[in-house]
RNA sequence: GGGCCCGUAGCUCAGUUGGUUAGAGCGCUACCUUGACACGGUAGAGGUCGCAGAUUCGAGUUCUGCCGGGCCCACCA
């Protein structure tokens, strides 16, 4: 019959994803999914969608995993979720994992060795590769090179550089670029992070020529940078220093003549008001150098070492040439004035090393056209971010977008299609390598040695995946996507982007429809949990100890929209509780299944079953409350996840289950075991309600749904997997008014009975007796359900259709008073419970009382809510009255 | 400097268009090892919703200011 050795405690490390591994290889998903399958579940995609899911945190791809299952259950097949190209991250992380181990430096190999390398590891490790990836994803620095093999993207990488190329929206500049001297590398502007640092600012003489005695005073947080200085600049209205309009300085240290130049740049009111100019070393000063023609003096190299610009400095670090140029100032009474001075720092993202603003060529892409498009697109709500307000945060960026640095120095990524003639010094872009020179004709043709900006090749991910710039049949059906959910991190690096070149390149049309902004997971510090601090709750750790399911609710749980997720360990201990409860609800029906000797049944048609009734029989109270109730959970959850709204969805299924369907149905349920055998209608609606449970827990708790579905298979037809069946929706006829009212009642009785025992001190397994009175129908009500009342309560009572009397122990509500027959120093506790309840009573009363005679109030008021607080001042002067008269009773 | 977000129970957080006595989980208290579950059950305690105004019949919810905290962007020496 049952398999089932049930253990006691749900063991969270029991559920593999065994089950599903077959569906993945028969289905059309991307290969990428895979690679956070072991984490979380295996994506099941409907046959008809396609999609993938990025290398994010693990943690974070819980709404994710949800939204597709929830899509794929309810059978819709537009969504589709993209994702960066894993492969080359994968490949970049273990390579350059495996280079480290053998202590070598990626740049020592030489590129062909390395493409080999590459080659050979990726061919060794076979698919194993993204394993590896999500092994190393705790510790791992998860640099944003990387060295892609995918040739189909290359292509479309390819075609997209030489189409911008035409389109004179690519360029190749000389300019000045934040350079990592670490990285040796040019870094985009959002590459750079600015961090608070204390410096300090340098107040320097610079003597004036032909004004002996005559100085002007610049101020400075780099005097390393002096020694490329070709001006120092005043404002043209700084009245100052009129008098050195014309003149030049002596430049101290390298002794150089230069220029004062009248320009913007400097600011009357910022320190001294004169401001030096080191065009190869400043963004500011580089301009204002263009601005007046002035030369490029380059002190500092790629290297961040002086150059033989620097004169008598040159060789030496660039902190080390700053220690020696303030002591040469020092030294010749020239350094006036140290202040401590906050700077914002700018650093390179990944290896926090301060960047060197450098002069050189780049190739850069003209983004102000293509952000005018991402822009238009956002604002007439073609693009649509959940929620809403991160479009702010677009639009703040898009409309400040400066021209996008797209080369890197290094060899992970796609090199760029750009070819120099050795001869004249041509360059041509094209799609494949030209044979000779288009200018000269000379055959010797090097390619650029530089590669593409990953988030370049990131931003086609939509249509480069679908086979573009061919007209595939995928392109058509899945471009554009329905949603993207991703976090707000990579909103400028990737979404932005993404959006820009999408619209760019697909006529227009946006790559995705709904962007949902998810919050970042933080740790119980509050941390941001990211694989560069480290600090990343490794998601194999924690889904072996509490088990992926109840990890997974914990996520699901904190998941509200437009805040951050806080993953702390309680919370995931809790959601380990509530599988537990699941995993022994089921364990309860199924030894009674075996004891009452059923057989697994589910009804043939899922989707049309209502409660049933035995021949003869009215159908069971608790069978038609249950499903009642089950529906509204399925409308809730349906609602909630369509919304986005997961911690909701989470809260819904989890009162459900466990408050509803546990300490009530089940608990009704027991009372009719005893007299069940066989498969009867009790049985049939229990195991419906239960299966159509378990499906609507399954989005959010895949791994135990799964198995306990599974267990529960009948004679009818199903799905190989519950991630293929329906997901339950709304049902207007399974609403029962009448059902709820009944139990409510039932609950409320029973609830009364059980305070009054816990509130007497009384102890549990003594039954007791008393008296309920009613005069309204619902004493009927409690006369039927007065077997359950007995049970659940323990009480024996009777029931009396009069009012009470002056009772010492009891509780009202405003339909019944119950009265418990207690000894005489038990009742003496109630007292302090019943002038609790007159307190409260006596103050809803007043404030109901002062709202009904405000005649301003009756007035403005919508009716419904002026009756709805008369029915209630009603009640609680009813309430009242019974209080009162207990207390009297008890004096 | 510009922009965004947060401040609700001891802790971590919900609270969708303003409308019953503001909720959940954890923790805490008392009792219960009852036959699914002690990762459990039953019953409780605990909040002047950061502060001050404004709008409104009515504000945790809308507006303004302030205080406190966080994040993003930014070439001011």
């Amino acid at each position: 019959l049952f398999p089932m050795q049930i253990e006691k405690v749900y063991e969270p490390r029991r559920f593999e994803p065994h089950w599903a591994q077959w569906w993945i290889d028969s289905g059309v998903f991307h290969a990428s999914v895979e690679s956070s399958a072991p984490v979380f579940s295996l994506v099941i995609p409907p046959p008809n969608v396609t999609g993938s899911l990025h290398i994010g945190h693990m943690l974070e791809h819980s709404e994710i995993d949800v939204t597709i299952r929830w899509h794929r259950m309810r059978g819709e097949n537009t969504l589709w979720l993209p994702g960066t190209d894993h492969a080359g991250i994968a490949t970049q992380m273990v390579v350059s994992r495996k280079l480290a181990e053998e202590g070598i430096n990626y740049r020592d190999l030489g590129r062909e060795e390395f493409e080999k390398r590459v080659w050979q590891w990726k061919a060794e490790s076979g698919d194993t590769i993204k394993r590896q990836m999500i092994r190393l994803g705790a510790s791992c620095d998860w640099s944003r090179e990387r060295f892609t093999l995918d040739a189909g993207l290359s292509r479309a990488v390819r075609e997209v550089f030489v189409r911008l190329y035409e389109k004179g929206l690519v360029y190749r500049g000389e300019y000045m670029v934040n350079w990592c001297p670490q990285c040796k590398t040019a870094l985009s502007d959002l590459e750079v992070a600015h961090v608070a640092t204390a410096g300090h600012l340098w107040h320097i003489q610079y003597p004036v020529n032909g004004m002996p005695g005559r100085y002007v005073v610049v101020a400075t947080t780099r005097p390393e940078t002096m020694l490329g200085d070709t001006a120092v600049a005043i404002n043209a209205k700084d009245a100052r220093y009129a008098d050195l309009h014309g003149r030049t300085v002596q430049l101290p240290l390298m002794d150089r003549e230069i220029p004062i130049i009248l320009d913007e740049l400097a600011d009357p009111a910022f320190g001294t008001g004169v401001v030096k100019v080191t065009p190869a070393h400043d963004m500011n000063d580089f301009e204002a150098g263009r601005r007046h023609k002035l030369p490029l003096i380059q002190v500092i190299d790629e290297n961040a070492a002086m150059t033989p610009g620097a004169g008598p400095y040159a060789g030496l670090d660039r902190f080390e040439a700053r220690r020696r140029v303030l002591a040469d100032l020092e030294d010749r009474g020239l350094l006036v004035k140290t202040e401590d001075y906050a700077l914002n720092l700018g650093t390179c993202q990944r290896c926090k090393t301060p960047v060197e603003p450098l002069v050189s060529k780049q190739w850069f892409v003209k983004i102000k056209p293509l952000a005018d498009k991402a822009i238009d697109a956002v604002e007439t709500g073609r693009i649509k971010f959940i929620p809403a307000n991160w479009s702010k945060t677009y639009f703040e960026w898009m409309y400040n977008i400066r021209d996008w640095c797209i080369s890197r120095q290094l060899w992970w990524g796609h090199r760029i299609p750009a070819w120099h003639c050795g001869n004249c010094g041509e360059v041509m872009v094209a799609r494949e390598a030209p044979s000779a020179c288009a200018k000269c004709g000379a055959a010797r043709l090097t390619q650029d040695t530089d590669v593409l900006d990953t988030w370049f090749s990131s931003g086609l991910w939509p249509f480069s995946t679908l086979g573009w710039p061919d007209r595939t049949p995928d392109l058509a059906k899945f471009y554009p996507t329905s949603l993207l959910i991703t976090g707000f991190d990579i909103l400028f690096f990737w979404v932005a982007r993404m959006a820009m070149m999408g619209i760019e390149f697909m006529d227009g049309e946006v790559p995705f429809r709904e962007v949902y902004i998810h919050g970042l997971v933080r740790d119980a510090e509050r941390q941001k949990m990211s694989k560069t601090r480290g600090n990343t709750i490794d998601p194999l750790v924690v889904t072996e100890k509490y088990g992926t399911d109840a990890v997974r609710m914990a996520l699901l749980q904190g998941a509200a929209p437009g805040t951050d997720i806080v993953l702390t360990e309680e919370r995931m201990a809790s959601s380990r509780d509530f599988a537990n409860k699941i995993w022994n609800a089921a364990r309860f029906l199924f030894l009674n299944m075996e004891r009452s000797g059923v057989d697994p049944w589910v009804p043939d048609s899922l989707e049309t079953f209502r409660p049933e009734a035995e021949p003869g029989q009215e159908v069971p109270i608790e069978d038609r409350w249950i499903f009642s109730r089950l529906n509204a959970a399925a409308a809730q959850a349906n609602r909630a996840i369509e919304q986005y709204r997961y911690h909701e969805a989470a809260q819904a299924l989890w009162h459900f289950f466990w408050h509803e369907f546990c300490d009530w149905y089940v608990e009704l349920k027991k009372l009719r075991f005893r007299e069940n055998s066989g498969l009867d209608a009790g049985w049939r609606n229990m195991l419906a309600a239960f299966e159509t449970a378990l499906r609507l827990l399954h989005p959010a708790m895949p791994f135990l749904t799964e198995e306990l579905w599974q267990r529960l298979k009948g004679q009818a037809p199903r799905p190989a997997s519950i991630a293929l069946a329906a997901y339950p929706q709304p049902r207007g006829e399974l609403a029962d008014a009448a059902a709820d009212a009944e139990i409510e009642t039932l609950q409320e009785i029973v609830t009364m009975a059980r305070t009054l025992r816990a509130e007497s001190k009384l102890d549990p397994k003594q039954r007791l007796s008393g008296v309920l009175y009613s005069r309204g129908p619902a004493l009927d009500v409690a006369r039927r359900r007065a077997e359950a009342i007995e049970k659940l309560a323990n009480a024996g009572l009777q029931y009396k259709a009069e009012a009470a009397p002056q009772a010492p122990a009891m509780r009202s509500t405003a339909e019944f008073d119950l009265v418990l027959e207690l000894p005489q120093a038990q009742q003496d506790a109630q007292r302090k419970r019943l002038e609790k309840d007159r307190d409260q009573l006596a103050r809803n009363i007043a404030n109901s009382k002062r709202q009904l005679s405000d005649d301003v109030f009756l007035g403005k008021a919508p009716p419904q809510v002026v009756d709805s607080i008369r029915s209630k001042l009603a009640g609680y002067e009813e309430q009242l009255r019974k209080i009162e008269g207990a207390l009297a009773g008890t004096a």
